[in-house]
DNA sequence: CTGTTAGCGCCTTCAC
DNA sequence: GTGAAGGCGCTAACAG
């Protein structure tokens, strides 16, 4: 006959450790928690007594307690996930896995669903808040009046009293050009998303600086939407009235697919006719390409871990500033721009 | 000068709206839980007073004393987030966003990390949880003595004791062949990828099921691994040795996306000279191929939509069974397969 | 060094 | 119909 389920039994608690190691629950709490007042034949008794019992505190009692929950919540509009998920693990490596656990909200991009969500998060006593949107505009400011610190990642808050993380992407386009440059491309065009973006117009920006830098200009330079269609039709457009280009630069690795595959089409050999670089380092596209695709990587990752630190900073009382600070990304080579020595 | 940040302002308890209300807090209690013992304009008071100071009670108290905490644990190894996204969405619409809260951890598919990230879930005193794996091959049970209910969702557990959803790979493999010989192809190939995966089983064994079933065989199946490279070698391949193929069906969306790149450089129509078909209708290869991917999508939203239903199920006692459930999957029809009227 | 006491915020008997 | 009292599990004061 199966013994009962262990579904029924009562998580153990302080009492059963302080009774079995017979010692008063606070004595118990003092060896368990590492205070020194504390004999350590007893402390080591408590220990014994909490292992052989697989004893671990209750976060609920201890959280009332100390008006902390050791949660925070993570509020994303990011549907596909391309962006939370690094940030998720940036965050989880910041805070220490096990000490602090993360809830995720997925808001679906609706305004309702998200101050459904802020209230929930908040009603459930979260010590800090990291807000994650889906593309670089700044984004409605969640207000002062959140009790909790709040980052805001990827999609900085347009309310400059709020601290915001996002991309550098004004240095993306700079690098991008920059790596170009270096392998001798001198005729580069443009082709990015949908200019409404913030995105497309600071990396453009971040482009044209760099260039005018080394005193050349953009042979041209499209925008339209971020879509692999888009970076095939413009491409052919842009080889037939520029024969000579040398380099084309594409707004996200999505546009850069298609370049590639309308330079094949066009038999234009990559990289030695022309360079093809993209934007975000997708490897499911970057990697997978033929040649493989030269990139701009967001380091999101880091960003995530920058905006747990600075989350757990800020509830630990250290004034952590406000602002949008852009962070660093990385540029990663692929066969698209370099070709590889035979 | 600006006033003291919000920060400081401690939580409004119970206490204060039962001050506020001019009740005890015992009263205000029972009316802000809608129990009946407490006259209809006590009760208007008290709401009235909670709603002035936007009171939400405090989950910790709650959870302490009711053993329950309303959360639930969504444990993921899938890294890229493709499966684990969705199944979060699914989960969030069936707990009902607010009442339930998900904390979401990644093992990065490391077991060390996952008992590690168990524990702290245990710990916190979740509800139930959901073990969500990056493949749908069998993965080994965390045990029967985990004292709240577990879902496997994905991958499902190597334990028949355990409840497993997992999409039905057998019936994906029947019905892309079905939605191939409808369209009047018979002589098929399948390139799969890395054949130690039990989706490339199951689905290879629908498929090979489904054309025996109408009297054919397959012309040609191939494994190797999930890449657009190996899908145009292999494409390449079968084609030479076989040049009245009429279709390549895909493993994955990635292996057709190589499979489209070959039939295009030898100068093969798609759809009209061959079919191509994928699996996982992953939306961002889908759609920006050209023709646009058919695909087979396995739902799932509603894999975590059901396997949230059964958590929750569970939590409230009901005995939701065990053993791995196959859930339907869904044809996803697209230019590849069918060709444009004209 | 150890144990007793109080209380975090809430809900639930049980008197009144 | 209402309020006082106890306790969920834990930690921080204090006494001993």
């Amino acid at each position: 006959m199966p013994r009962s389920v262990s579904r029924s039994q009562r998580p153990v608690t302080l009492t059963d450790v302080a009774r079995l190691a017979g010692v008063s629950i606070a004595t118990a709490s003092k060896a368990l928690n590492g205070r020194d007042e504390v004999a350590p034949a007893t402390r080591e008794r408590v220990l014994d007594a909490a292992g052989r019992l697989s004893f671990s505190p209750n976060p609920l009692a201890r959280g009332l307690l100390a008006g902390r929950t050791g949660t925070v919540g993570l509020l994303t509009s990011d549907l596909d996930g391309r962006f939370v998920i690094p940030i998720l693990m940036g965050a989880e490596d910041a805070f220490g896995a096990g000490k602090v656990n993360v809830f995720l909200c997925d808001a679906r991009g609706d305004t309702i669903r998200e101050q459904h969500q802020l209230r929930a998060l908040l009603s459930r006593r979260v010590d800090g808040m990291i807000i994650v949107g889906s593309q670089t505009d700044p984004r409605p400011s969640l207000g002062q009046d959140i009790p909790v610190p709040v980052v805001y990642a990827y999609a900085p808050s347009d309310d400059p009293d709020d601290l915001s993380l996002t991309p550098d992407n004004f240095s993306a386009g700079r690098i991008a050009v920059e790596h170009l440059l270096a392998g001798g491309r001198s005729r580069i065009v443009h082709i990015s998303g949908d200019p409404a973006y913030a995105a497309a117009q600071d990396r453009a920006a971040g482009v044209r600086q760099a260039l005018a830098a080394a005193g050349l200009d953009l042979v041209a330079e499209v925008f339209s939407e971020w879509s692999e269609g888009w970076g095939r039709d413009a491409t052919a457009l842009l080889l037939a009235q520029h024969p000579d280009v040398d380099a084309v630069l594409c707004g996200s690795d999505q546009i850069a697919r298609g370049a590639l595959d309308t330079a094949r089409d066009l038999g234009r050999a990559v990289p030695d006719d022309v360079a093809v670089m993209g934007f975000d380092n997708w490897e499911v596209l970057t990697t997978n390409a033929r040649p493989q695709l030269t990139s701009i990587d967001a380091n999101l990752q880091h960003l995530g871990r920058v905006a747990a630190q600075r989350v757990f900073a800020a509830i630990d009382g250290v004034d952590t500033g406000s602002g949008t600070y852009r962070l660093p990304v990385r540029l990663v080579i692929r066969g698209s721009t370099v070709a590889r020595r035979e």
